[in-house]
DNA sequence: GGATGGTTAAATGGAAGTGTTTAAGTTCAT
DNA sequence: ATGAACTTAAACACTTCCATTTAACCATCC
């Protein structure tokens, strides 16, 4: 039965880099490179995202589809499909249109490019209100 | 760039899962044997368990090492055990004896057994108060 | 223009994870 | 005790991930 996600190593980087170590400093320390170092820090924080987004998935569960946002729709245009959608559920969302917005960028940063949704976007609808996207 | 720890074949056994039904009727679903239904569900809840721990390893990041609690000890026994090594650091923990033992088999419900700690535990102090246990 | 801190790409050997089958073993209610 | 739901172990081909090296590339600050 294993631990984390992370290995060993990368605990470790993450460690030393939270005490305010740079990357040269911490390669000398565990005898590597600082190029190597950089690639261990990077691929744990990979890690850490991809933790959070499993986690967020796990949420998702609890909730029923709601709509699909089209890949180029207007970002401002969202917030109104999904409150009809949920009204139409006879659930109020628990967000108004700008916490939406941010609740998005947030949640799904890399879906989004400037003021256009870049691919589709799965959203999800608790019975609590709470919005999930996917 | 990859998305969360879950499979495709992972998220479809959990979402059916969720839906009630049994791995066999996922088995003919899905087109496999019901053995590698409950093969992939379990990975996948041993995923997002993963996910968690990966998590809470990130606090404990911004906390420092409290003490350890060592295998055999009595649960009611721990709560005065860190709020006394946390007034020695001159932090006020922000729980309640009973809050502390909640928080304690929430955190890690496998390390408790009945009334005992089963394996040492690790305990983690914020500079808020906040208690994390690894 | 160096020095410092950080990032990136390609290549590699070894370790670990995934989906699958088959076959046997639970647990539990009817 | 028969069946239904579920778990487990072993084995296999495949794929992905990890740590590492080397060598190069930005950015910034004297």
């Amino acid at each position: 039965m294993k631990n984390g996600l992370l290995t060993d190593r990368q605990k470790e980087v993450l460690r030393h880099r939270r005490q305010g170590l740079t990357q040269q400093q911490i390669a000398d320390i565990i005898g590597t490179s600082k190029a190597n170092v950089c690639t261990i820090e990077k691929s744990a924080l990979e890690n850490v995202r991809r933790a959070r987004e499993t986690l967020q998935f796990m949420y998702t569960l609890d909730a029923r589809f709601l709509c699909t946002i089209p890949s180029g729709a207007d970002l401002l245009a969202v917030p109104d499909m999904i409150f009809q959608e949920a009204s139409a559920r006879g659930v109020k969302v628990r967000y108004d249109t700008i916490g939406l917005i941010n609740r998005l960028r947030e949640s799904i940063p890399e879906h989004v490019q400037a003021r256009f949704v870049k691919d589709d976007i799965q959203v999800y609808l608790n019975d609590d209100g709470e919005i999930y996207f996917e």
